[in-house]
DNA sequence: GATCGTTCTATTTTT
DNA sequence: TAGAACGATC
């Protein structure tokens, strides 16, 4: 497309982002309007008719997903893109530790840290502390991370954490750092750190970019704000021209350290900003957006706007009270078979769902009834055990100092290298590498000789990355160099990893072997080098994504099944949205702010159909093995019911605010009464109060001794008994 | 270090 | 209810 007709397809507005030059820019962008188109088209606008250095262009978005995107369609625009930095927010931070790892302080091969790592790392680093509270713990440091909390910050209040976790993040901190590894919060914090306290990094990086856009910004976090500031040198006078993209409406990440905050402050932190408004949706019709549009007005603090649809009224939107779980299931799979008899392929529809599983009775369904789906988002390709297991080993070959990694291979298969070794040979070589802790330390007879298998087959493993092909003599024929794939081979073969898995697909007639071939596959396009090693490990750690490419393509018509996180930045012709009920979906402990939170899910769920919108209501479903008695959700009453069109009967609606007092429930169980339960036997209630939900909660004195609290509107085994 | 039984606990998760 | 995770035991 040449310039001047990419620019004539866009409307006023857009148009508008587009050429605007000088200060900042904020373009808010409701769903569907366009977004993408306005964000690439600028890139290759600015290359093309502001004659920018294409290099000093940085775009950042939040998925691998996103950022591929982005970069094809502004190439297609304009091909000088291509030399643009457009990649994710934490591929960017892991490229510049890569180049200041000295001013970082971390190891020139690090690696990065996955959840798991982490939760490893804090059980090694506080040893005292209870596996669950490890967790815990981990959870909370990622949290500081994204809040920009370094342990000696002097107030944790606002992750909800009290003095002695400073020390623990301290403990963990110094841990993490002798491994001269990264966790992912430390690709966004580091960068923020080195640029703050080096003013030599800061000039370099500020005459480099002129321009940083950032997309999904109603999803960034504090970190990222901060280090965006410093990328900018907002505060330092320096003119970058800063852009950000994002809707607040649609900022569901929250309890992941997003800050909406972010994008409402965003004109008093980046002074002469330029707002535009994106009010177009070119993606669903008029009584879809109705809908939306009803829902998300009930939430405060919005900057506020109102979606025109470009695509007319459309069909009404369907709600469907159904009596349970089965019946839901079958409603759905029905809507779809008859729709696909008329013609309308399976890969129009997506059921959406609030937990992951929810996605269960309908698999169990589609299965029976033959009909194609795909769940996204569950069981990761790089979270399977035998993955990362090679992984482990690759990143230690990486990066010898990782005691994580080392860890997880040196005794699998096992070698006789128990917790105690393991525990010597780490605490010999922290901070400089296991293999040195290896070497020196003294260990019993069948300890040692493993240990020696171990070191030796490291070395091995190391020494094939230092050959150089192209050094040796004589003969240089392509066909004989080697791919990094022959590494990744060599590791599942030399390590006894291969044959360890192989006899366990055999008991369990899992995957595991073609897993790792896959991840074999994977590692062809990169040299069997260190920096090709490296390459890899980036793109893996960074791109948790990527599924098992053989699963998806044997056929490409497929119902989607999806949670409501998952569908940001997907659209569906058809979106059926499940499990709208009270405790479902908002879930049960939602008020104030993360009730907001969830409405801003709903939205977002609502807005990705393009032609048809359904919603599904279950009077009773099956929860932890009980079945419950369910309320539709709050949300459904957001709706007016003229924007849809209802099917089954309308149940009551929830009634929060009934005090014990008033409530049947309460006058019938009451204090002191005696009950007889199926498991339990007798027992009398010795309190009873609301919960923050309004229901009638007891708590009963079993003479067996124990206390169980119940719901008694639910319960079943719990009976009366009578006084006489 | 493998296996079996008991206990506990149930979100969302771009990277 | 079901699955994971932990602890006791061989």
């Amino acid at each position: 497309m040449s310039p001047d007709e990419y620019l004539s397809v866009l409307n006023p507005q857009q148009e508008e982002a587009v050429v605007h030059e000088g200060g900042s820019l904020l373009i808010l962008a409701g769903a569907g309007s366009g977004k993408t188109r306005v964000i690439t088209t600028k890139i290759a606008y600015m290359i093309s008719h502001l004659h920018l250095d294409p290099y000093s262009i940085l775009a950042v978005t939040f998925t691998k997903k996103a950022a591929n995107e982005m970069k094809e369609r502004a190439v297609l625009l304009e091909p000088k893109s291509a030399y643009a930095q457009i990649r994710t927010f934490h591929s960017f931070g892991a490229y510049f530790l890569r180049k200041y790892y000295m001013e970082a302080g971390v190891d020139k091969n690090f690696t990065v840290y996955d959840d798991d790592d982490m939760v490893n790392l804090v059980s090694k680093a506080i040893p005292t502390l209870p596996k669950k509270e490890c967790s815990f713990v981990a959870h909370k440091i990622s949290l500081a991370k994204d809040y920009c909390l370094t342990p000696d910050s002097s107030d944790f209040s606002q992750i909800g954490c009290t003095e002695e976790f400073a020390d623990q993040y301290a403990a963990y901190e110094k841990r993490l750092r002798e491994t001269g590894n990264v966790d992912f919060g430390d690709l966004i914090l580091l960068p923020y750190l080195v640029l703050k306290n080096s003013a030599l990094v800061k000039n370099e990086i500020h005459s480099r970019y002129r321009v940083i856009m950032v997309d999904e910004y109603q999803d960034s976090n504090v970190a990222q704000f901060l280090l965006l500031q410093q990328l900018s040198g907002v505060e330092d006078g320096v003119e970058t021209y800063v852009c950000v993209v994002g809707d607040d409406d649609q900022s569901i990440y929250k309890f992941r350290g997003a800050e909406v905050k972010n994008i409402l402050n965003f004109q008093n932190c980046f002074p002469d900003t330029k707002l535009v408004r994106l009010e177009t949706n070119y993606r669903s019709s008029s009584q879809i957006l109705a809908c939306a549009d009803s829902v998300v007005k009930n939430n405060a603090g919005r900057l506020g706007k109102t979606l025109v649809s470009a695509r007319g009224n459309g069909k009404k939107p369907v709600l469907a009270f159904l009596e349970n779980q089965d019946e839901e299931c079958e409603f759905c799979s029905q809507l779809i078979e008859n729709a696909h008899k008329k013609g309308v392929p399976y890969s129009d529809w997506a059921i959406l769902y609030r937990t992951n599983a929810q996605s269960m009775g309908f698999e169990s369904v589609f299965l029976r009834k033959k009909i194609p789906y795909t769940v996204v988002g569950t069981l990761k390709f790089y979270e399977r055990e035998e993955v990362k297991d090679i992984l482990a080993w690759l990143s230690f070959v990486a990066n010898p100092k990782d005691e994580i990694a080392f860890r997880r291979i040196v005794n699998k298969p096992a070698r006789g290298i128990g917790n105690t070794s393991q525990e010597k040979i780490v605490e010999c070589g922290r901070g400089r590498s296991m293999l040195d802790g290896c070497r020196e330390i003294k260990l019993s007879k069948k300890a040692s000789e493993g240990v020696q298998f171990f070191v030796s087959l490291s070395v091995e493993l190391d020494s094939m990355l230092n050959e150089n092909p192209d050094a040796e003599s004589g003969k240089k024929s392509k066909s004989k160099k080697k791919s990094l794939s022959d590494f990744v081979s060599a590791v599942s073969a030399k390590s006894g990893l291969e044959d360890y898995h192989r006899s366990q697909d055999e008991i369990a007639g899992t995957q595991k072997i073609s897993n790792l071939q896959e991840l074999a596959n994977a590692a062809s396009l990169y040299p069997c080098t260190k920096a090709g090693l490296l390459d890899f490990l980036d793109h893996i750690e960074l791109d948790r994504t990527l599924e098992n490419e053989s699963e998806q393509d044997d056929s490409k018509d497929r119902v989607t099944m999806i949670t409501l996180h998952n569908t940001k930045g997907l659209e569906f012709s058809r979106v059926i949205i499940t499990g709208m009920e009270h405790g479902v979906f908002p879930r049960e402990d939602k008020a104030g702010d993360e009730l907001e939170e969830e409405r801003r899910l709903f939205y977002v769920g609502i807005t990705r159909a393009k032609d048809e919108l359904y919603f599904t209501s279950c009077g009773m479903r099956r929860m932890y093995g009980q079945t419950k008695f369910m309320y539709p959700s709050p949300f459904l009453n957001e709706i007016d019911s003229s924007l849809m069109k209802v099917i089954g009967d309308t149940p009551p609606s929830y009634e929060p605010g009934l005090s014990a007092g008033e409530d049947p429930v309460a006058k019938k169980w009451h204090v002191g009464a005696q009950v007889y339960h199926d498991d339990y036997g007798y027992g009398v209630i010795a309190s009873g109060k609301m919960n923050d939900e309004g229901e009638y909660v007891i708590s009963v004195n079993f003479e067996t001794g124990g206390t169980k609290r119940f719901l008694p509107k639910y319960q079943k085994s719990l009976v009366l008994e009578d006084c006489e």
